[in-house]
DNA sequence: CTATATTATTGATTTATATCAATAAATTTA
DNA sequence: TAAATTTATTGATATAAATCAATAATATAG
């Protein structure tokens, strides 16, 4: 926590980086690779090899589960700066479980992930704080998990409005990038159920919308939605 | 790895415990505490207060996601020993996010958890090797999660008897202790469409089953039931 | 060993949601 | 600015799977 000012520096904001120490956080500052993409653009696609990991620095990102096999998608997450994308296959398989989009101009710091190792294997702080960033993940994947196989369309809709609007755009009134193809793979279900439902909420008083711009009305009612499924 | 012999004395024949030093092995062997349950008998409480991993020395457990609201659950994993069992709520809120039961007569090993951070602080094999075994499941998770929302009910029964014979019983011949119910939460559905499909599955020569005796009589066709979903 | 409770099975019905199809709006390209 | 493409919206229909209800089989308790 020292080194904030460090951090800052380098455009390395997240937690994580500030238990290395100045040694650390100049072998990382050095060995990085500042990226720009423009929306749309794929940053990580699944099954591609993971040799890095990547420290969003500006511009949000959309979180993709892929099946191969089918075009069906999973929108598992938005992210935003700053925020530390490690995918699952580290230290297992070292390939991507998730795709990763630009959603606007976006730029990503690539770190070397045996650079990121060795940094590991010499900073217990660090460790432990990736250690908590992986779990973080795990227990909100359990409830999404939950969410998407028990609830019916309101409740999963109602979960991904306010998944949107309390952790992503932290506003009741919000535009956002995703289409509504997006809203569906955020949700597991249809574009046209996703209209439909949105339609709904709306003649309901619970939401007002217009294209892109969102406004959460009555997020009492829209909480109890989510509970009641 | 080079002190498996003494796992195997204390019954720790994780590969965890085998990058831990023969004092750090001591540690834990003396700070363990080994409890049996009867089958039903519950493990870990969803949100309960978590303190120890356990290893699974003896006995089958069952790993479910509940909803405080609803009494929905999915049957996350059927754990074998020899596994470690170690929540995410660790390094996060230190409570349960799942729940685990016996299955059968089982024994397992609490290790407290600060006991365990302070072998991670000093052995980075082994702290790697936690990290590994997190991951892992994610990935599993990962796959779990878009089984569930994209699959037919044939497919995600395919899924789960495929999970099974390969991964849990390791055979195309098994008993299984879980109930129809549990089939059914394992596959996310009703008990009702669980028999409906097996009833299938029998009809069309793909399994052969008799209460809790199942038999796998063609692999191929259940992989392409899973598959094209 | 019967009575009770739990679990499994089958059938009829309902309902949620996907699919299909057509149109409308918005964005991009020429 | 018009044409073409993509994205959004609406309506009609089909269907998968849940729910409800009843019975059968098994396990547990008295």
């Amino acid at each position: 926590m020292k080194n904030i000012a460090s951090c800052l520096s380098c455009n390395l904001k997240t937690n994580m980086f500030c238990h290395l120490t100045e040694e650390q956080l100049h072998d990382v500052n050095n060995t990085r690779r500042e990226v720009r993409y423009k929306a749309g653009e794929v940053i990580f696609k699944t099954g591609g090899p993971l040799t890095h990991m990547i420290c969003l620095t500006k511009g949000m990102v959309k979180i993709f589960l892929e099946d191969p096999y089918t075009d069906k998608r999973i929108l598992l997450s938005v992210l935003k700066p700053v925020e530390l994308i490690l995918g699952p296959g580290f230290l297992v398989d070292d390939s991507h479980h998730f795709t990763t989009i630009a959603m606007e101009d976006t730029t990503a710091c690539f770190i070397n992930l045996d650079e990121h190792k060795k940094i590991m294997e010499t900073n217990i702080d660090y460790t432990m704080a990736i250690l908590q960033h992986i779990n973080k993940k795990v227990i909100k994947q359990f409830k999404k998990m939950q969410c998407l196989t028990h609830k019916h369309t309101p409740g999963k809709m109602a979960d991904a409005l306010l998944y949107l609007s309390n952790s992503v755009y932290q506003n009741e009134v919000f535009d956002t990038l995703l289409s509504r193809q997006d809203l569906a793979d955020l949700a597991a279900m249809t574009k046209e159920t996703t209209i439909r439902i949105l339609k709904e909420f709306s003649e309901d008083g619970i939401v007002k919308y217009n294209y892109n711009h969102f406004e959460i009305l009555n997020k009492e009612k829209l909480e109890k939605i989510r509970t009641s499924g």
